[in-house]
DNA sequence: TATGAATGAGGGTTCATTCAT
DNA sequence: GATGAATGAACCCTCATTCAT
């Protein structure tokens, strides 16, 4: 029923001391855990089955707990690279010496790239991290707010250029470059948009010029 | 364990002809949707059972199906409610003859206002309208359609009154519009956001800036 | 679903006492029980719903009622009408003054009649009546009785005739002829028999037949 | 509640290659096969629930579904079963050269025996196989049109014996003798008969007789 | 590493029935 | 005589999970 799996190799790599099974997960695990991002994605957190990740990966259910103890602990760690790759795409987009305008298209276009490749984690994320255990929650949050910290950054050397409007404080900013990044990704997860590039640099451009100090003012 | 909720008083009046009960459904039956509503948007369509519906309004599970054929047809009521509400908001903003801004603003205000007496069924429209049967999507999606129309008129009027870059064609408008709809319902939804009507006034005014035709083209 | 019954008129008459009511029971009460006849016929007692049964009649399941206290009733007094009947057409056929051969037809033909006009009545008491209440049982098989010493009472006359094999017993040639009609009956229901006369009439000579003594004993 | 059923001992034998297990079902497999017939048989189809099936195994509902998808595919499972038991007698009645009375009863002797030890099964295939799904349905007509035919051939052979009045078509022969069938089978169900043996015996006796030509014609 | 079998809990839904209206 | 609303019990079935193998 679900559509056989294209097995993802490691993406970290093969020189792997062997006693980090955990902390580096080894291939086949990784093919599980992506597996369970997919189906999360595409069913929902509740609304799929361990029964679901295991067909994709043609074992039987009671075999995928050699990789997670429970469903909840999957959702946590989908949702968890779900996150942290957007970081890491916030980090290298900052991290550049370039105008502001330059960074904030940088950030989308990486963040568009992120989704297509990894689309499921993103969509996990943005939209099952509600299910997660109250304490996953904690765990996560954590790390969520190294990321806001990231974006504050951005905006602080936007004003600085004289690209943003003072009466707009950063958090307000935020909030709106978040929902331009939904947006994205929501309308690339529910169908695919054929002009979806041009949808990414408008919507960055647009995002942009909104910023923007008023010239009469 | 859920908590009691707010008996919604019938909307309609209560000057009612007895034999009209089935065309506008009893107040009893409102009741009974806004619970699906308040619990399919908490737990999410397939994290909801027909048990936390029951219990939030004090009856028993079997009692529900007195009210509606299935959880499935639950959903889609509430999902057409859902969607019928702000379609009313969008139309009355674009009947006012007024400046292209002004009706932003006046729609995302009324949408704000939605949401705060609606947000559930709002919440529900956006997320969980992907678990809605096939043939409940396409009714759905019918009247979806007439939406997009009157989005379009407003993008015409625009470009009309010199408030629209040319390069930017209406679907991508409505695509970030319907963006910062999202944004601000989603926003609401985490966690009630203090300062809410500055975020959906400056979304607005984000909004309609990022539109404007370049100064300098 | 199911389909809309023709309104069975009272078979009865009209001139009615009006205090008889419930002994010769109302026109409206011979449809219901007519129709939960047709409907516990058609999809056994266990798979019949008062749901089907109320909708065949076009009210609703409360309705039904007013006209039998259970379901469990409503069988009972389909089974006791499908028993009452084919007893009647053993005694009319057994008070005939005729030769064995011919009272064996005639009751056949009598039955095969029977069945064409009542077959859900002979239906239900042939295949549900096993699902009678204890009690009900024990009152139905008290009717069930009187009919198999009418049978008795045909098998004694034919061995006076000469056409019965003597070493027969009458308990054996009465569980064979039911058997015939038990047959008769199953092949009717199962799927309209083109030539069902002729299966009749061979059933009944082919039941003579081998009960005739053996010409060279 | 339901009596603790008597364990099948596995009719395969026991010198079973470990990687046959799927062709010829385990024997805890036949074990649920069984309990599923007795209680079918017991109660009917609707009658019966999956409940009783369980609670005769001795172990949880859920449980069930470890051996069969659904209570409909249990239905086919057994109705196949007891389609193809007489079948099977059937074939084998027909392939000794022996007189056709001879055939006969070899054939209701062997039925006879095959319900007493697998009463369950025939009972199940005779009364509850038209609750089967459309598609089981066809399916399983599909193995009974194989039966029709081998009974077409015994009667061919007992005209071209002489044993059969030409007069009686194969077909009215065939409906007969199944109506034998269902005759010995039902009062066999309905309560242990003292003398089925007799029973049997003149029932496949009188069926010939019945059948012989006339002696004067 | 993988799995067959088992299970407690709960899923949504239908059931026959009652009762005030 | 008819019905809308309600309900307890049961329905079939799926769930996530465990554990011996």
């Amino acid at each position: 029923m679900v559509d056989q799996m294209v097995a993802a190799t490691d993406p970290v790599g093969n020189a792997k001391s062997p006693d980090s099974v955990l902390a580096s997960p080894s291939a086949r695990r990784m093919q599980v855990i992506d597996a369970a991002a997919h189906v999360f994605s595409r069913f929902g957190y509740h609304g799929a089955g361990m029964r679901a990740i295991a067909e994709m990966l043609g074992i039987k259910v009671a075999s995928l707990y050699t990789y997670f103890r429970s469903k909840d602990e999957a959702l946590e760690v989908v949702c968890r690279a779900g996150l942290e790759q957007p970081m890491t795409s916030l980090r290298l987009a900052c991290e550049q010496e370039t105008r502001f305008e330059e960074r904030v298209h940088r950030f989308l276009a990486a963040h568009h790239k992120l989704i297509v490749q990894k689309s499921d984690y993103v969509s996990v994320y943005m939209n099952e991290r509600r299910y997660l255990t109250p304490e996953a929650t904690v765990r996560i949050n954590a790390a969520a707010r190294e990321m806001r910290c990231n974006f504050d950054r951005l905006f602080d050397d936007a004003r600085a250029e004289g690209k943003m409007d003072t009466a707009i404080p950063s958090r307000m900013a935020r909030l709106m470059l978040i929902g331009v990044l939904r947006n994205i990704t929501q309308f690339f997860l529910e169908g695919p948009v054929a002009d979806i590039d041009k949808l990414v640099w408008q919507s960055g451009e647009h995002f942009v010029r909104g910023l923007a100090p008023r010239p009469d003012a």
